[in-house]
DNA sequence: ATTATCTATAGATCTATAGATAATGC
DNA sequence: ATTATCTATAGATCTATAGATAATGC
């Protein structure tokens, strides 16, 4: 228990650098979102990712099978706090539906706007579309049902017919998810600021 | 001018298909848009291209100088006809403000949800960043300005802060964008009333 | 001995060019 | 002669495996 932190088991890296306190596989996850959302998921090499976490391509194959593997995990990651605040605020059916719709819209952009890369955006990579990935899609799914139970459950949101209540919550999930791109493009405005003026949309663009 | 139609100069392509009407930078065009918004840039080939508009890989550079000049090209097509719009929008300041945006919306999602493919969702792929679409980022940076002096023109835009404007102007091209996103899981809804439904959340947004 | 890494590379692409070929046009 | 296509391929990747190596652990 030394606290010089350094030595580890196994053949040195080639490329030394400082620490980062992550794990390998976290590294290489953290490399992997940069890279993903920057340059996208089919353009992004394993030599890039790995090169990027500190080893080198090879190295890689140790802790991951692959890219998909990687970006299954990143995919993951990105929605499954949202669907457990999804989950919690169904529960609490005594409480007002408008304001736990409220707190899941402004949630939902805090987490997907508020880390280091905009994996929000991994959402929209056109290779997710892939069987793959079907796991993630069935978890999303979960979470946009989440927003349509709440919507149907305000004052305005009760007497819709279906059509109209899946158009509204196709309406309130595409701003969730287009903010979400737009906010890349203007990181200087506080992302609390704006998680909450997106939630405050959504309740408008629902009627409450 | 025989009007049998068929023969044509140059050596005839090796898989012979019934004749689309459309000349062969069209028929890459179309290739490129279908596979571009289904499989993501970088995942498709140039061979998936040429051959899913009837040609080998090679005869595709008899055309286009590659994949780039195919997205620069579908990406022009999404943006200019809404930026036309905007413009003729803006200049007629007589009209009220709220009703131009409206209108602006409205177009705007039928524009990008209307043809065959989604092309809407050119807009997001990872590679579009890249300094080579410079010139179509300047479009959209300026269609997205015209969003911004609508709402600025509107009764409740008038008095707004510039960092308030600016929240409103994302909230607004965010629904737009992520509306189209959402469109291509549910295509069996009519265009016209989805483009109908956004713009009325749009205004909603804004206020007015 | 175990482990984490490395170097090297086979095999599978994919892009873009070179040069041949099979039509029509004159 | 001109044109649109083709076939063939060089060169540049990129992925994933095989096997070597350089640490620590016992």
């Amino acid at each position: 228990m030394g606290s010089t932190g350094g030595r580890r088991v196994g053949r040195p890296r080639a490329a030394q650098r400082p620490e980062t306190g992550l794990s390998p596989r976290d590294e290489l996850l953290a490399a992997a979102a940069e890279l993903f959302t920057t340059r996208g998921y089919a353009a992004t090499t394993t030599r890039a990712v790995a090169e990027r976490a500190g080893m080198r391509q090879a190295s890689m194959y140790h802790y991951v099978s692959g890219k998909e593997e990687l970006l299954a995990e990143l995919l993951e990651s990105t929605v499954t706090p949202s669907l457990a605040l999804a989950r919690d605020l169904l529960a609490q059916d005594a409480a007002p539906a408008e304001g736990r719709l409220w707190e899941l819209c402004r949630t939902d952009v805090e987490l997907l706007c508020g880390g280091p890369h905009n994996l929000g955006g991994l959402y929209l990579l056109p290779e997710v579309r892939a069987d793959r990935f079907a796991g993630f899609h069935a978890v999303r799914a979960e979470l946009k049902d989440a927003y349509r139970q709440l919507i149907a459950a305000t004052r305005t949101g009760g007497g819709l017919a279906k059509s109209e209540l899946d158009l509204r919550t196709d309406l309130v999930f595409g701003l969730i998810e287009g903010v979400i791109l737009v906010h890349r493009s203007d990181s200087e405005r506080p992302v609390a600021v704006f998680a909450e003026a997106t939630a405050d949309a959504a309740l408008r663009i629902v009627g409450a």
